[in-house]
DNA sequence: CGATGAAAGTGGCATATGCCACTATTTGGC
DNA sequence: GCCAAATAGTGGCATATGCCACTTTCATCG
């Protein structure tokens, strides 16, 4: 492997992505920890929150997550009642899912200590810089990656 | 909640930065499915094969991860036969980490795979705008984000 | 030198994510 | 109405990551 290539790699932006979001994944972890939450579980609980008793396939798609990560995470989520699950009244495939009494009440909670890590993580790169950090994420979440597939033939 | 804070939420930096990782997750993951590597293991041997013999320390900082996690991390690679680690020879504590000839082979097959998926991103969002997308993340990885410690009293 | 505390990893436990195979429902032809 | 194709989820398996408790080595100080 030349110099050359060896500098090519710090380029890959996949691992820069993943080793930014393994620090701030630690940071916003820290902060919600005296809920007991997780980064990603608040953000589960939130989207379940402002949506309308969504379907699963609705809430993987809208976190780009896979449909069976979806049902993975969820399942300490309702093991501690902070989330249920009910088949839609006119589709039986469909599972909808909504936040308890008590998921309300902890998302309550752990926003509070969301907003402190977000103001303090906005002091320090500025709102404007983090706002446009922030799109041009959004931006590549909205791409239509996809490799050529190798030739298609004719 | 408010529709103010519901706003909010969508501007979770953290949330965001994961929900971004997924995609682009999956993106280099399926480049570099016929390679049988991960996007994470694929920059794991990279990160060992650009440094000399490195500490499991040494690259827990350098890609940001718990050391544990690194330890978790290589298992599969060692089974598989791509890595293999020794004692440092002044220090027994530390435990130095280099690839397997089969490994750097591993490696360059991996890196064809990658530099397609890799051009292919920046073909959509534009050599330059991956660049300053890298030095944001970069900047971010290197902040010493911290709360603020729920007033230490002084 | 011996006790103490720091440094580097390991193992166990728990969540985060994906893929694949399989099941249950619905929908579409015929 | 019945069977094939499409949809929505589930479960199992494997990797990705972290935290915490514990072990092994060093380094320091008296």
């Amino acid at each position: 492997m030349t110099e050359a290539q060896r500098a090519g790699f710090s380029r890959c932006n996949n691992a820069t992505l993943r080793r930014a979001a393994r620090r701030l994944g630690r940071f916003y972890d820290d902060a919600l920890a005296p809920s007991g939450l997780k980064g990603t579980q608040f953000g589960l609980l939130f989207q379940i929150h402002v949506s309308s008793e969504p379907a699963m396939g609705a809430i993987a798609e809208a976190l780009i997550m896979d449909l069976s990560a979806l049902g993975h995470t969820l399942k300490p989520l309702i093991r501690d009642g902070y989330v249920e699950t009910f088949a839609d009244k006119d589709d039986r495939r469909i599972k909808r899912v909504r936040l308890t009494p008590q998921g309300e009440a902890k998302l309550d909670e752990a926003i509070k200590l969301w907003s402190a890590a977000q103001r303090q993580f906005e002091e320090r790169v500025g709102a404007e810089q983090a706002a446009k950090l922030r799109a041009t994420l959004d931006a590549v979440a909205d791409l239509d990656l996809q490799m050529p597939a190798a030739a298609p033939s004719d």
